[in-house]
DNA sequence: TTTAGTGCAAACTCTTTGCAGCTAA
DNA sequence: TTAGCTGCAAAGAGTTTGCACTAAA
């Protein structure tokens, strides 16, 4: 049902089908969680060898534009994308000894976050709220070096 | 009184003092909101020619681990600094329009932030909250184009 | 036949590193 | 005299762009 979001928004534009833009958007969506474009090209080429990191790249800007994916950058300089699950935002929690992450929704913050914006006359389009330290496995191990990228 | 506490820092890693890095450091920390290193070095080169980018951020570097900047990233490719406040945590609010940053501090979310980690057994050591959308004067001149860069 | 899509290599942006000379202690 | 500090140039990492070719419509 996503996928026809992608039909029409590829029709409205005036552009084509492609087998490697297919093939990216059928695997970006099967994935769960955060998937960054290096990281999806591996899983694409396990189906389709001919596929290049570029292509990756359009497709998954194609995706965000139209809605389909949401861009997160966590604390690192990588872009990973999320599918956009309609109707839920959600935020994240991310383990910085394991680098996990975990989701979670809370309708109280959102509406403070509201309050804090009336007060500065200000209009929010979206936000990003990140919580960053220690899941509990990592706690359990004991002072870990932070996982590398 | 925040020098003292990199001069102690300093002296703790068995550093040396330099013209250079005082020249970089004082002028950071006269700068008010978010500077990149970039930005920084331009301010720094009105009163010292000879300073390069590279002592722009390792000292940048320095500040961060010794507690006296706080790095930031946005929704931009370059790292911008404060210098941190001891004890004055805060957010920000960042506008699309003409890149406006207004900050502000609200206990109630703090507060519940640690609900979820509690609930999620994790353990929070500093989050990243951002508030994007449109300020006042920008919503009032109607549409335009979010400033680049 | 037209024009979007593709992969490759090159360019780009921001940041870090290697190195030889400089300088504080 | 011994390292740390410096600027420069080069290297890195992640992403985007230019280009000639391919292929959908």
């Amino acid at each position: 049902m996503e996928r026809s979001l992608l039909k029409h928004f590829i029709k409205s534009r005036g552009l084509r089908q492609s087998s490697q833009r297919d093939r990216v958007v059928e695997t970006f969506l099967s994935q769960k969680g955060h998937t960054s474009a290096e990281e999806l090209l591996i899983q694409v080429r396990k189906k389709d060898k001919r596929v290049g990191l570029t292509t990756v790249y359009r497709t998954l800007k194609l995706l965000t534009e139209s809605g389909l994916a949401v861009e997160r950058k966590f604390n690192r300089q990588v872009s990973t994308f999320e599918p956009a699950r309609i109707g839920q935002h959600h935020d994240h929690l991310i383990c910085l000894g394991c680098g996990k992450i975990m989701e979670f929704e809370n309708k109280n913050i959102e509406t403070l976050q509201e309050e804090v914006a009336r007060k500065h006359t200000f209009f929010i389009t979206h936000h990003v709220l990140e919580l960053y330290g220690t899941c509990l496995d990592c706690s359990k191990k004991g002072a870990k070096k932070p996982k590398k990228k």
